[in-house]
DNA sequence: CTTAACCTTGACGTGCACGTAACATTCCAT
DNA sequence: ATGGAATGTTACGTGCACGTCAAGGTTAAG
């Protein structure tokens, strides 16, 4: 009967496992408006197709989706941010990709470096919103051992009330 | 000439420095359509009035704003969110203006136990995201390492050419 | 009393991050 | 080859968090 899906079916040779859209955004819970609109705004490469026009994601695109999804919902940053962060990864992808090539040695040098910074920033970002945050439990925790001093109190009051 | 204020003082409550919209807007950092924006949506308690309608907004406000600014932009909390922790901070207040007093005990401690309540809820929701960024600093100082071992493996290089 | 600076309440506009059709096209199974 | 599900593009709509006038009223100073 109708099942699932039906995806490219490669008995043999290596299973890349490509995905289609609708598959993406039930793994990572988001809708497929939202994939289109993240490749609109530059935050995923614009994945492959199929011959009709259908859009073929990797593995690799589940996981830069779900990284998207934390950076958003867990920490509050803007797309643009976001946009920003995702793309000093696509720096590393790249100087990966032409390491052992014989490119200008200064030029790679440039990118490692400016990566480095760029991730340098990130982890500053993160920092400050760490801090923050602890600052905030502290804050937090402080108010509950009020609490369990008000309760307590109250408790000896209804045992003297009692009394 | 100095005015008089009107007695708006609740009990053992001592006024001190009122500050107008645009003063606190510029100590905040924020503008005064966002103030009246907070107070529209909750987040702040209606201020008390000058005669002639001017807002007229106590320290407390202010340290109130900052923690709203802090809570949204560092952390990424939506105004509803910021409103539900805001309103347990109101209901601490209440009750700490009300402890003395001989109000129902067991609507003291109901009360109680929903601030404990949402308070916890804070805490988990902080640790989430406390737990998300360490998370992600942690792949972010590995991505360093990795640079790191690249910058150097190209320092060889360049050693080995010049040999 | 006049005036500039400050404030008031609407009310419409804006950028972001999508939601929601509407309609055409493509894929797969029968 | 045909029906139906999945996907494509295009375009308008939405909620949030304000921005930005507009048309006044209020206050402090001169």
């Amino acid at each position: 009967m109708t099942h699932k899906k039906a995806a490219v079916a490669e008995p043999e040779s290596h299973a890349d496992a490509y995905l289609q859209i609708g598959e993406v955004a039930e793994r990572t819970g988001v809708t497929q408006r939202t994939l289109r609109y993240y490749e609109e705004k530059g935050l995923l490469k614009p994945p492959s197709r199929l011959d009709g026009g259908f859009r073929l994601y990797s593995e690799e695109d589940v996981l830069r989706v779900e990284k998207i999804k934390r950076l958003q919902t867990l920490l509050g940053f803007t797309l643009a941010d976001i946009k920003d962060m995702v793309q000093a990864d696509e720096v590393k992808s790249q100087i990966k990709a032409t390491y052992r090539k014989d490119a200008e040695v200064s030029e790679r040098r440039g990118k490692l470096l400016k990566a480095k910074e760029v991730t340098l920033g990130q982890v500053a970002v993160i920092d400050q919103k760490l801090a923050a945050l602890q600052d905030m439990k502290t804050h937090l925790e402080q108010k509950l051992d009020q609490y369990d001093g008000w309760l307590r109190n109250l408790e000896e009051q209804a045992v003297a009330a009692r009394a």
